[in-house]
DNA sequence: TACCCGTGGCT
DNA sequence: TAGCCAAGGGT
């Protein structure tokens, strides 16, 4: 069994600095611990910074979050995206505000607030609240599969990863440092136990059972991947004679549920002939085709033409923002590069 | 259980 | 370059 002292020892000389991470000797706080987790949901840390540091200046508290506009926060989650975080984050700051602006402290009843699983649970105990627990990311999947040579594929290899990760903390000594323990599994995961290891700096490789049989490299093992089909529509830039441009909101929840849109078509399997394009679009006009918008989305790829079109007055079913004004909006990164696209500014 | 849900950087 | 994948949750 991997020594926890020794995963400390590295820590204390290796840990990355990080805008919610706190200095040894001071107390966390669970409002930054809470909001820094679910933006690193499926999230890399480089995009997550100035999300982060933006949030804390817009809502430097739960209760100013709670207190917020929901378009507000969706306006400054845009372009990170899985966008039900935003909306659960926001459910959540407003049930932690009922509760007095103090978070939870025991598993369960962090695990039933919105946007708040397993993961998150475990992670806002460990790190805000130094519960011995371990949140099972993607980086402790790893760690676990190649410590205990797992060679299960994921996703069937969860539970046994899970179980195998509980067991890591199990001395009094690191249990006093359980937000440290959490967060070396993390760095140690993100530096060292990449998913092509540098096991020669592994203070855990004497203990290695992947390490000993050669095929650190090749854990966790995984299912194959679907293939990812590709899908079609267009999208529309109109503006009036004043410089208002036509928006739409998308439905509350789904795909980029209650963000803003420019108006365009449904998402098709075949593209859309410059005919039926401009017969679909918001109102007549003299629609020219100004580019392509390519972007891959988890589950498909998409293909939007993009066309633009002024009109002395806009008489369709929308809202109307400035065409300058539009870095307020909760545009989706697909629906900045269409607007980029329309405005022929480069990418 | 399996699928839905974004984005951008890296190899 | 085409895939890989990053501190997952909801349903």
């Amino acid at each position: 069994m991997p020594s926890p002292a020794a995963l400390l020892a590295w820590y204390d000389r290796n840990r990355r600095r990080m805008p919610w991470r706190t200095l040894p000797g001071e107390t966390p706080d669970p409002y930054r611990v809470w909001l820094s987790e679910i933006m690193l949901q499926q999230t890399t840390v480089t995009a997550v910074i100035p999300y982060f540091e933006r949030f804390l200046t817009l809502f430097p508290t739960v209760e100013t979050l709670a207190a917020a506009d929901e378009t507000r926060v969706m306006a400054a989650w845009a372009g990170l995206g899985y966008y039900a975080r935003a909306r659960n984050l926001h459910a959540c700051a407003r049930e932690i505000a009922n509760l007095g602006g103090k978070f939870p402290t025991d598993i369960e009843t962090l695990r039933a607030l919105p946007g708040i699983g397993p993961y998150t649970a475990n992670a806002v105990a460990a790190i805000a609240f130094n519960q011995p627990v371990i949140p099972v990311d993607g980086n402790v999947e790893r760690i676990a599969a190649r410590l205990f040579a797992i060679e299960t594929p994921l996703p069937a290899a969860r539970p046994a990863l899970a179980k195998a990760a509980a067991t890591l903390n199990h001395t009094p000594e690191s249990h006093h440092r359980a937000a440290d323990f959490a967060q070396a599994l993390f760095d140690l995961g993100a530096t060292i136990c990449t998913p092509r290891p540098l096991c020669a700096l592994c203070p855990w490789s004497p203990h290695c059972a992947a390490h000993r049989a050669g095929i650190a490299d090749q854990l966790p093992r995984r299912a194959p991947k679907k293939t990812r089909p590709t899908r079609h529509g267009a999208h529309f830039w109109l503006q009036d004679s004043s410089g208002q441009v036509l928006l739409r909101r998308r439905p509350p929840s789904g795909l980029l549920g209650g963000m803003t849109e420019l108006p365009g078509t449904d998402w098709r399997a075949t593209p859309f002939p410059a005919q039926e394009a401009h017969r679909l679009a918001p109102m007549p006009a003299a629609w020219r085709h100004r580019g392509k918008v390519h972007h891959v989305f988890t589950h498909f790829e998409l293909h939007l033409d993009v066309y633009a079109a002024t009109v002395p007055a806009i008489a369709a079913t929308g809202f109307l923002r400035p065409a300058a004004a539009l870095h307020g909006e909760a545009l989706p990164s697909v629906m900045r590069k269409c607007v980029a696209v329309a405005r022929q500014e480069p990418a």
